[in-house]
DNA sequence: AATTTTTAAATGGTCATTTAAAAAAATGAC
DNA sequence: GTCATTTTTTTAAATGACCATTTAAAAATT
């Protein structure tokens, strides 16, 4: 049992610190420094934990997307029918533990660097396709073939949207209002189909 | 006559330069040496023109709201009617001149970095509060008052993920098709209205 | 000759990462 | 259980870069 017990506490706790210390500073700005003395811990720690900033930034990334993951993999359980399964998504984008002001605000963070860091493009990229393939599958059964890419791209891009006004905002975000919202313009989208 | 040639010629040339290197290299890690020799100057001429690193990142957004406005104001000017009026916003957000990769990927570099320096924040909030007047407008005359916010809202994130996802993109963008697909999508959103 | 523009070099500061040593925890023989 | 030994964890301090900004002087323009 216990042989890497402290070594994971540690990982969750960096990352942990990472969050909130992007949040605070902006990822262009923050320091090594700063996000030890988020955790209670020396910079020099967390190169012996990560190797170097970029694979902590890195590692956090990869929570978030697994975050993100496992919320529409829980909603998805018990939807029933294509335009469920549809809900289910959005609702997951939107879910109380995921849409919050600091992780909407590292999200976008992360989405700005992607371009010019290697790992991080590649993880928006897994994460991106994955949303896709969930929309084209159930938007199969929902939206004839000719306009179903031009609902979908919509679709994203305005959940996109949403996640990148969320970031700016300086006041607590309500995530159910967002779901709410989410699923009207779905159904808007939806209506004119049948 | 030409009695500050020089400095308006030289603010062009930083400015432009200033998008180039931001679009290259990241808001994050770009220097002003690298910022300097793309516009064929050293970096102390930069603090000689604009002071800091800070106000010389300042004047290029506002060099980039000031286009986005000019080309808003353009195509406002042959409008008609309110629905012409709304596709002229959108038709503005994804023209030739701005909906290239170099200016999607400086606008999310400013974006993301917005909520840590009060000066590209104050800009970016004007920027959205002129979008969203513009809508309201004509969306008064299109859309029944109960649904209209929703409507706008969506509108508006689905035009902001869309420079989103354009920023990620390594591929020359395509304005045109982008005009299309949007004005698709505010049609598919208003027919459900009438 | 006076003014504006330009830059090489100096300055001062910040920061990620490494190093070397200390502290803490685990191991295991008794 | 105890204590010496080994391994893991932690950090203070050193290192080596890098960079925005300033300075002082030169070059260009008026």
């Amino acid at each position: 049992m216990g042989r890497t017990r402290i070594r994971d506490i540690r990982h969750e706790e960096l990352i942990s610190a990472t969050i909130t210390a992007v949040h605070k500073r902006g990822y262009a700005v923050v320091t090594m420094a700063e996000i030890a003395a988020e955790a209670g811990a020396s910079a020099a720690s967390i190169n012996y934990y990560f190797g170097s900033k970029e694979k902590l930034m890195e590692a956090t990334m990869r929570r978030l997307l697994t975050l993100l993951k496992q919320a529409m993999l829980e909603r998805y359980a018990t939807a029933k029918s294509p335009h469920e399964r549809l809900m289910a998504v959005i609702d997951a984008n939107f879910s109380d533990r995921l849409f919050t002001n600091e992780q909407c605000s590292i999200w976008i963070q992360f989405w700005a660097n992607a371009p010019y860091a290697e790992s991080l493009q590649r993880l928006h990229r897994i994460n991106r396709s994955r949303v896709t393939a969930h929309f084209r599958a159930e938007l199969r059964a929902l939206v004839a073939e000719d306009r179903r890419e031009t609902l979908r791209e919509a679709l994203q891009c305005y959940m996109d949207g949403v996640w990148l006004e969320a970031a700016q905002s300086d006041t607590p975000l309500n995530p159910a209002q967002a779901r709410k919202e989410a699923r009207e313009v779905a159904d808007l989208m939806l209506v004119s189909q049948d």
